[in-house]
RNA sequence: GAGCUCGUAGCUCAGUUGGUUAGAGCGCUAGGUUGUGGCCCUAGAGGCCGUGGGUUCAAAUCCCAUCGGGCUCCCCA
C-alpha cells in the first residue's frame, strides 16, 4: 500500500478507538488497586532536565548512553523521560514532600520514551505504571511495593509469571563484592565478550547479566553477592524474603539479577512472563537508597517498581484475557424525515440526562442504513420515529437483542429505560 | 548498533515458467424490502503491487538501492 504522506514516528504508535477501552480498563484497575494500598497519584512533566536523568540513572547505563531523546532550546537541556523514578524523586525533593510527614507512597501511569529499535514489546513511546515508597528502609515497604505490583497482574488474571529476587547490597557490601568479582574474572577477562570487558572496571556486576555465550561458563561459577552482604544488608534481605513468604508470594532467588539503572541498592526484583517472547520482562524494580541524596535531597531510603503496560497487553492477548467489554450504546434514534430528525436531536439530551448513552445518524441515511448502524454500534434500544409516531405522540421502542417493539409515549420510554 | 525475514485494496491474503483492463474473503456504500438491523442475494467504491533506479518488446513477478513492518541479538518495560 502506498505510504501516507504523514505517519507517526517509528516506534510511536496510536492507540485507536478499538484499543482505547482496554487501556482505560487497565488504568482503572491500577487506580483502584493503588488506592487500596493507599498510594497517591503523582503526575510529572513529560520532559525533564537532561542532567537529572543522566545523574539519576547513570551515565554508563544503556538508557542514558544510547536511548534518550534529548535536545536543547536556549540554555535549557530537555530530555523526554525514559523512566519515572528519577523524576518522581526530583519532584519529591523540589516540593519538600517529606514535609507532608510519614513516608510518601506515590504511583504513576504514563508514557515514557526510549530511542530504541522497536520490536514486539518494545516501542520508542511506551507506557508504564509504577509506584514508589520514599522515606522508608523497612522491608515492609519493599514487600508492599512488590505486593501492589503483583496484585495488578493477579486482578487482571495474569498469573503465569516468575518473580526473580536478589539483593545487590549497600555500597559497602557492593564494593567488597565487586573486588571479589574482579579478582575472579580477571584471569579469564581476555576470553570474555567485548561488552563484558568494557563493564569490568566500571560496573562488573552487570557482567553477570550478560547473555553472551562465551561469558556463561565464567558467570556460572562466579562468586555471588549474597556471600558478601554485610550484616545490615543481609538482615534486610532476610526479612524481605520472610515477609514475602508470609504473604504467600512465590519468588525465585536469582543471584545474577542486576538491573539496568545504577541507582539500585539492596532489593532488586523482576517479573518475567513466558508469554512475551524475547522481551519477557513485565515489570521490575528495587530499592534505591542513594538516589534522593544523589539528586540533592537529604539521604532518604526508597523503593519502587515500574511495569510495562504494552507488555501487559501482549500477555493478555496471549492468554485470551479481554480487559474491556464490547462497545455499546443504550439508545439509537432512527428517524424518517426532517421533523423526526429534529425530534431526535432535541430528545437526545433527555435520554442522556436520564444517565443513558444515546446517539443518532449524522448522515441523513435511509432507515435501513440507520438500523444497520444501530446494530453495528451495538445499540440496546432503537427509538424509531416517523410521521405516524409524531402524529400519535407514541414512538416505537425496539429492543435490539430481543427484536421486540413497543409503541409508547416518550415519557413512558424514558421511565422504561430508566428501569433497565 | 548487528543479523534474518516480509512489504499486492481499510484488514487477512491469492497472483501459476516475467505476457492483455491486478483478484478473493471480510469490511465499507447502495439496492433486493418506497418504515426496520443481524442471515442471504446483487451491484458499487476502493490498489502508480512500499519507494527509487535497472534488466526486458513486456515487471506485482528478475536485479540493486532505499524506506517501513515483523522476529532475533544487545538492553530493557
Amino acid at each position: 500500500m502506498a505510504k501516507p504522506k504523514y505517519t507517526s514516528h517509528v516506534g510511536m504508535v496510536d492507540i485507536l478507538p478499538d484499543e482505547s477501552p482496554k487501556w482505560r480498563a487497565l488504568e482503572e484497575i491500577i487506580h483502584e488497586e493503588a488506592a487500596k494500598f493507599n498510594f497517591e497519584e503523582i503526575r510529572t512533566p513529560i520532559m525533564e532536565q537532561t542532567e537529572l536523568i543522566v545523574r539519576g540513572i547513570g551515565q554508563l547505563t544503556d538508557i542514558v548512553s544510547k536511548e534518550i531523546f534529548a535536545f536543547e532550546k536556549g540554555d535549557s537541556h530537555y530530555v523526554l523521560r525514559p523512566e519515572l523514578t528519577a523524576p518522581v524523586v526530583r519532584s519529591y525533593v523540589e516540593h519538600h514532600l517529606d514535609q507532608r510527614g510519614g513516608s510518601q507512597k506515590l504511583y504513576y501511569i504514563g508514557p515514557m520514551f526510549r530511542a530504541e529499535k522497536p520490536q514486539k514489546g518494545r516501542q520508542r513511546q511506551f507506557h508504564q505504571f509504577g509506584a514508589e515508597v520514599i522515606g522508608s528502609d523497612d522491608p515492609v515497604a519493599d514487600v508492599e511495593i512488590i505486593a501492589l505490583m503483583m496484585r495488578v497482574y493477579e486482578r487482571i488474571g495474569i498469573t503465569n509469571f516468575e518473580l526473580k529476587l536478589n539483593s545487590v547490597g549497600d555500597p559497602e557490601s557492593r564494593e567488597a563484592y565487586k573486588e571479589a568479582l574482579r579478582d575472579y574474572l580477571r584471569p579469564n577477562l581476555d576470553k570474555m565478550s567485548d561488552v563484558s570487558q568494557e563493564r569490568f572496571e566500571k560496573n562488573p556486576m552487570r557482567i553477570l547479566d550478560s547473555k553472551e555465550e562465551q561469558d556463561q561458563a565464567f558467570i556460572e561459577d562466579a562468586p555471588v553477592i549474597s556471600d558478601y552482604l554485610n550484616e545490615e544488608s543481609q538482615q534486610h534481605f532476610t526479612l524481605v524474603k520472610e515477609y514475602l513468604d508470609d504473604l504467600g508470594i512465590d519468588y525465585t532467588l536469582d543471584p545474577h539479577l542486576v538491573r539496568g539503572m545504577d541507582y539500585y541498592t539492596r532489593t532488586a526484583f523482576e517479573l518475567t512472563s513466558p508469554d512475551l517472547g524475547s522481551q519477557d520482562a513485565l515489570a521490575g524494580g528495587g530499592r534505591y537508597d542513594l538516589l534522593v541524596e544523589e539528586i540533592g535531597g537529604q539521604p532518604t531510603p526508597a523503593v519502587g517498581f515500574a511495569a510495562g503496560m504494552e507488555r501487559l497487553m501482549i500477555a493478555c492477548e496471549e492468554l485470551d484475557i479481554s480487559l474491556a467489554d464490547e462497545k455499546s450504546v443504550d439508545v439509537y434514534f432512527v428517524t424518517l424525515g426532517d421533523a423526526a430528525r429534529k425530534f431526535a436531536l432535541t430528545h437526545l439530551p433527555k435520554v442522556r440526562e436520564a444517565g443513558l448513552s444515546a446517539t443518532m445518524d449524522y448522515k441523513g441515511r435511509s432507515m435501513k442504513a440507520q438500523m444497520k448502524d444501530a446494530d453495528r454500534e451495538n445499540a440496546r434500544y432503537a427509538i424509531i420515529i416517523g410521521d405516524n409516531e409524531l402524529a400519535e405522540g407514541k414512538y416505537s421502542l425496539r429492543n435490539m437483542k430481543a427484536s421486540e417493539e413497543d409503541s409508547l409515549t416518550f415519557e413512558k420510554i424514558l421511565s422504561k429505560l430508566a428501569g433497565v
